[in-house]
DNA sequence: CACCTGTATATACATATGTATATATTTAAT
DNA sequence: ATTAAATATATACATATGTATATACAGGTG
């Protein structure tokens, strides 16, 4: 009745069964109709309610089956509760922003540097974000247990990668850096931060807070190889 | 009716009106009765109720009465709005750190670093930290436009305090140091950043963390010297 | 075709919420 | 003690919510 808020969240953990942007499976089941709202369709409406800047503990379920126009009962043949959406959506979105990255990586080598490229790539792409970021970062810190840890596991998956990246950069211009760990955790720390701050600016006040970004990323490496 | 998750909130921005934790005022009012029940007492409520893990959205006003031990209505004559009572939270939770802060500052001065014991003494003091601390960084991203402008102002005046401190200490030892503001920034952010982290752990897991933010802000701090 | 089955909707109910209005209670000044 | 003001509560209402139950619909199978 009452118990969204109740953070023990009976939904159990399923996190990253698929396989990283595969996504949408495709709903096969054999006799039936074909469903005529999708996953997909209801994580949109969810974001779509997140992007003006509510949390989604502040999100009912017949909001979000207004918002995806289908009635209220149909949420449930998707999703036991909100609980279950929102932590497959972190996990969505955790994919989605990983990809970014990925793709920010790719197209860095041409003039600017790798963190420089990086995080404007990652801070262009916010415009096109339909709130994935701003899931990640709100229900972080926000909401009942099972989010922050699903939020944690994204977290961890991208720090991970990006020491990777960082120590074979490293390697490869004949640095060594200690404490590659936490140097991949801190910028990780606030790169996000940034992200959550510009998400919310006006596109022309974000390059601003981008290379303050670029500026405390570049002393962090520089402090790592000297320490 | 349902107007609580209205980000355009009414309450105007009288941030930091009072001269930094004189907080309750002496509640002058000439003729009728002294209030049986104070505005902190309110504030306690809803502390209580956000160290369950919920941010502020997903607080009623009843619920807040029922916590307080009042009638719901009663809340009307101490603030408008959940959003009021918010916002002056806010501003009270950003002074007690800001506070917390400062004793740590004066403590430092025994064996270990500044950092080192800032950090410590911080981390010592979330235990009984009633919620501040959560309250700021939950709110920070989650809460709508008004929270996330009360969140900067206290995260600024931290920044703020911060700075002059490291300026200070740098001179001190007879360093120099490139980009004081954007050093003081982003060790705020990973301090914070560890601060949520740290309160959601038992006890034991703590060390560890704050151990890992020392180290970062050495990083930072060499790096800084070395650009 | 009819039939079954998975899905979507409609209706309904108990319970929650914000708040308007009326009433009671407490205190300070007279 | 009387009074008046400030505060607290009680009651009530319109409206929100989650969800149980019943019903209508669509599409593949026989």
């Amino acid at each position: 009745m009452f118990e969204r808020m109740n953070p023990i969240s009976t939904s159990l953990q399923h996190h990253e069964s698929v396989s990283e942007l595969d996504a949408q499976k495709p709903t096969i089941r054999s006799p039936g109709r074909k469903a005529s709202i999708t996953q997909e369709e209801l994580f949109d409406a969810t974001l779509n309610l997140l992007r003006s800047g509510r949390s989604i503990a502040s999100l009912s379920l017949r909001e979000i089956a207004r918002e995806a126009g289908i009635a209220p009962n149909s949420f449930y043949r998707h999703f036991r509760d909100i609980d279950e959406l929102a932590i497959a959506l972190i996990g969505r979105s955790g994919q989605v922003l990983r990809q970014i990255i990925r793709q920010a990586r790719l197209e860095a080598q041409k003039g600017k540097s790798v963190v420089q490229s990086s995080v404007d790539i990652f801070v262009h792409e916010l415009d096109t974000d339909e709130g994935n970021l701003r899931l990640l970062l709100r229900e972080g810190y926000t909401g009942s247990v099972s989010y922050r840890q699903a939020v944690e596991q994204q977290l961890r998956d991208f720090e991970q990668e990006l020491q990777e990246d960082i120590v074979r950069l490293e390697k490869h211009h004949d640095n060594t850096l200690k404490y590659p760990d936490l140097v991949a955790k801190a910028i990780t720390q606030l790169v996000f931060n940034m992200g959550a701050k510009v998400v919310e600016l006006p596109p022309e006040e974000r390059q601003a807070i981008a290379d303050q970004t670029v500026i405390m990323i570049r002393i962090l490496l520089i402090g790592a190889r000297k320490v």
